[in-house]
DNA sequence: CGCCGCGGGTGACGGCTGTCATGGCCGGTG
DNA sequence: CACCGGCCATGACAGCCGTCACCCGCGGCG
């Protein structure tokens, strides 16, 4: 018997997803959260062989949650399953030690099967996704991810400036190097751009 | 027995939620679809009671979908469910026609009970949803939204111009006007409340 | 008829953006 | 020690953005 905790903010698919799974004979969902912090204290209490989990939510992501996981060393295994395909979340994901990761996008099928192989030991990773996220890098620092996702928000280099103690022409410096490092014409395509790779 | 068909393009989801409305005695999934050219196809074969119906779907969206059955006064009911909370979709659903219009943040057991209110002849709209939507009206007019849409992806003045044979001038003119009127700093800002008000 | 409102355009102004060259200040590393 | 690379700042420049006042042409309407 494989026994599950669900972690999805989303209600409906929340309870879509419990009932998918309880078709299983070998399956059991022990219980579901709305949110990061909810599952991070379910987890403990029921202590369940498989985390099943959304990345999007409130408070605490999937990931985030991935990773306290880690750093305790708590005896589970971890499957992601979310909307986003995007690289850099499966990245960040493997290096938090996740067992699966899979999309939305994929058959309802897939989900328990990649449970039970999760639950023997093995790995689930989206085949197409795992091309990808090797393939390009971040090529972002810290400063300029942190500057492209206020500029993202419509911030002015000036507000940018003010908010970070930086001066206003250094802000656009990074500006610059980041729309230069993603090779487009402007901060919005770059915002944009960095977003979809998943590198915010 | 109440006989629906599904359209949402996330086959996990789509799998999820066809579990879950199965385990109900008095509702029978006769298929699903994972756009809106598909629903549109199967549909007219299998003539369901209720079409369940994702917005965000390659291809046709699910408003689209429901204007479509309005306008070819096909005998079935609409239940729009999605993700977003944006008053401007639910006005538009309401207006293509639709008898319920769910949030995926509801409980999973919502739907079901949703289902069988439409199928009796009533309406089931997400209450809370209800009030904002004729609470604030969208302001722009069709070009200060075909340029915002356009501005929101990066692209200059003079490349919306081109696109939209007006001058660089007008098209200035028109995103100047669009800031007034959501009350924003800059064309980022503006699209980004636009579109989280679905307006756009 | 005259008079509006509306879609579209012009030109000018100040401020913001994106780019580049340059320089100072560390903290490594050979 | 000298040297380099990352981080931050400055200043200058061209071009784009946001705003405003004003213009034209056209269809409706009293």
């Amino acid at each position: 018997m494989i026994r599950v905790l669900l972690a999805e903010d989303q209600a409906m698919v929340r309870g879509a997803l419990s009932a998918l799974l309880n078709l299983e004979s070998d399956i059991e969902v022990l219980g579901s959260a709305a949110d990061g912090e909810a599952a991070w204290r379910e987890l403990q209490r029921l202590q369940p062989d498989v985390l099943v989990t959304d990345i999007e939510m409130p408070g605490l992501t999937g990931l985030e949650l991935a990773q306290r996981i880690q750093r305790h060393e708590l005896p589970m295994k971890v499957v992601i399953v979310t909307t986003f395909a995007r690289p850099g979340f499966l990245r960040r994901a493997l290096d938090a030690g996740v067992s699966g990761y899979l999309l939305k996008d994929a058959p309802a099928e897939n989900l328990a099967e990649a449970l039970r192989t999760v639950h023997r030991g093995g790995r689930a990773i989206d085949p197409q996704l795992a091309l990808e996220a090797w393939s390009d890098a971040d090529p972002l620092n810290d400063r300029e991810r942190q500057v492209l996702r206020l500029a993202g928000e419509g911030q002015s280099a000036g507000d940018i400036a003010a908010q970070l103690n930086l001066s206003h022409g250094t802000v656009r410096n990074y500006l610059s190097e980041a729309i230069g490092k993603l090779g487009v014409a402007n901060r919005i395509e770059a915002y944009r751009l960095a977003r979809q790779k998943g590198w915010l």
